[in-house]
DNA sequence: CTTTTTTTGTCATTTAATAGTCACATAAAA
DNA sequence: TTTTATGTGACTATTAAATGACAAAAAAAG
C-alpha cells in the first residue's frame, strides 16, 4: 500500500512520511502541487493533500488527481469553514481532516478508504418488500428474514436484478446452472416453486413472482 | 447507537434500516418530517435526513432539530447542486451524501459523526452472555473465563464484530488468515468445531454459531 | 538446545441440507 | 376438448458441514 504525501510544509510532511511508514505504508512526498502530479503514477493507492499549496491549489488538484484515476484523496487542511469543504466534496475528494489533526483518526480514514478501494462495494437489491443482500447472502421479506439455498438465492438475485424484464428458462438457466441446456426443463419449476413458497411464507398477501407462459419469469410489477 | 432515518420512499427507508441495523445500529424510522420530529427523542443519536420530504421540508426539519439539540444530521439527496447544499450546512447540517450513494460510504459517515460527537466504541464486545475484551484478550463465557488461542479468538471477534451479519468462509478467512485462499476449505469448519465445543462446555444450554449453508456462519440471533 | 505442551491443519467418516428427478395434478392455449 | 406447459409433493442423489483422530508446526518450559 503506497501513499503520496502532498505538502508544502516540510515538517509535517516529514512526520506524515515517519507516522505511515512506521504503520507499514509506503510513502512517497512531494512539497507542491505539480511535483505532486509529476509523482503521481500507478503505484499509488492513496493520496493526502494539503489543501493550501503554492502554485495550484488544492481544488486544482484534486480534479487533475481525478481526471487521471479514481485513487482516493484524503484533504487536509487548516480550513474549517463548511463552504470550502463542500467545494472539496463536489471536486472529488473523498474525505478531509482538519489540522491540527488526531494521528489515529488520520490512520483510521486511510484504511477505510483504502480498504473500499480495494473490496468491491456492498451491494444490496430491493424490490416491494424483499430486501437481498448480496454480500452476506442475507434475504428479507416482509422483514422477517428467510434463509435460501444457493440456487434458490442465485434464482432470485437474477430476477431482482431485471426487475422489469422477463427471464426465459435458458437466461435463468445460465445464470444459476452456468449453462443454457437443461439437464431437466422441471428442474427450474421445482425451484420456482419452492422459492414461491418460502416469499408466500412470510408475506401471504403479496405475489412476486410472475409466470409468463412458454418463456420465463418475471418479477410482478 | 440509535439513528432516526427520515425518508419518505419506502424501500429505501427500509433497506437503510437493513443496511444500519444489520451493522449493529439501533434504528427508528420516519416517513416524514413532521413523524421524524416527532419520533425524535433523547435515545437517538443521530439523524438521517432525505431532503426532498413532502410537507416540511429538509431545511425546516434541520432547523426544527437543531433548535432542540446537537445532534448530528446527515442529509440524503439527489440535488447536488452546490447551492443548495451550501444552505444545508449553512443550517447545520453535518454532512451529506448524494442518491444514489455507496453503502460503506453513508456507514463511514455514520462512524465518523457519532465519533465526533463523543459516542466511542468500547473495546470490550459482548453477545449473550459472552464478554470479549480486545485489550487484554479475555474471554468469559457464562462468568467462567475460556482461554482461546489465537485463531480461535480472532473468528469469535470477527463474529461479534459484525453479530446481525452473515459472514462468509472467505470473509472469515481473510479475516483469520489474511487471505480469502483457504489450503483446504475444512480448515474453517474445525475450527468453528472447536469453537463452539469450548463454549458449550461453558454454557451447555446456549446455542452460539449458526452455520448458513453453502455461505458461512453468523452468531445466532 | 532439547523436551514438553499447545496450537494448527489434514484426513476419514458421519451427519445434515440441498438439488434434482419422477409422477401426477393443474392450468393455459389451441 | 385436446394439447402443451407449469406446479408440486415425495423420493433419491449429491454436496456441504461437523467431528474425532492424528500429524505437523509453533510456542513454552526445562
Amino acid at each position: 500500500m503506497s501513499i503520496l504525501i502532498i505538502e508544502d510544509d516540510t515538517s509535517i510532511n516529514n512526520m506524515l512520511e515517519y507516522l505511515l511508514k512506521n504503520h507499514g505504508y509506503e510513502v512517497k512526498q512531494a512539497f507542491s502541487g505539480t511535483e505532486g502530479l509529476l509523482i503521481l503514477d500507478d503505484s499509488i493507492d492513496l493520496v493526502l493533500l494539503d489543501l493550501m499549496l503554492p502554485g495550484k491549489t488544492g481544488e486544482e488538484i484534486i480534479r487533475e488527481i481525478k481526471k487521471r484515476s479514481n485513487l482516493p484523496v484524503i484533504v487536509m487542511s487548516a480550513i474549517d469553514a463548511m463552504d470550502k469543504k463542500l467545494n472539496l466534496f463536489a471536486l472529488g475528494a473523498d474525505d478531509y481532516v482538519t489540522k491540527p489533526f488526531n494521528n489515529d483518526e488520520l490512520l483510521a480514514r486511510i484504511k477505510v478508504h483504502l480498504k473500499k478501494a480495494n473490496k468491491e462495494e456492498s451491494k444490496i437489491l430491493s424490490y416491494k418488500d424483499i430486501i437481498l443482500d448480496l454480500n452476506t447472502y442475507q434475504v428479507t421479506c416482509n422483514k422477517q428474514e428467510i434463509s435460501l439455498p444457493k440456487h434458490e438465492f442465485l434464482l432470485l438475485k437474477a430476477l431482482m436484478e431485471n426487475k422489469n424484464q422477463v427471464l426465459t428458462k435458458s437466461n435463468l438457466f445460465s445464470i444459476v446452472w452456468d449453462t443454457s441446456e437443461s439437464a431437466d426443463d422441471n428442474t427450474l419449476n421445482v425451484h420456482i416453486s419452492k422459492l414461491r413458497n418460502k416469499l408466500k411464507e412470510c408475506n401471504p398477501n403479496e405475489e412476486y413472482i410472475e409466470t409468463i407462459w412458454s418463456i420465463g419469469y418475471r418479477l410482478k410489477k
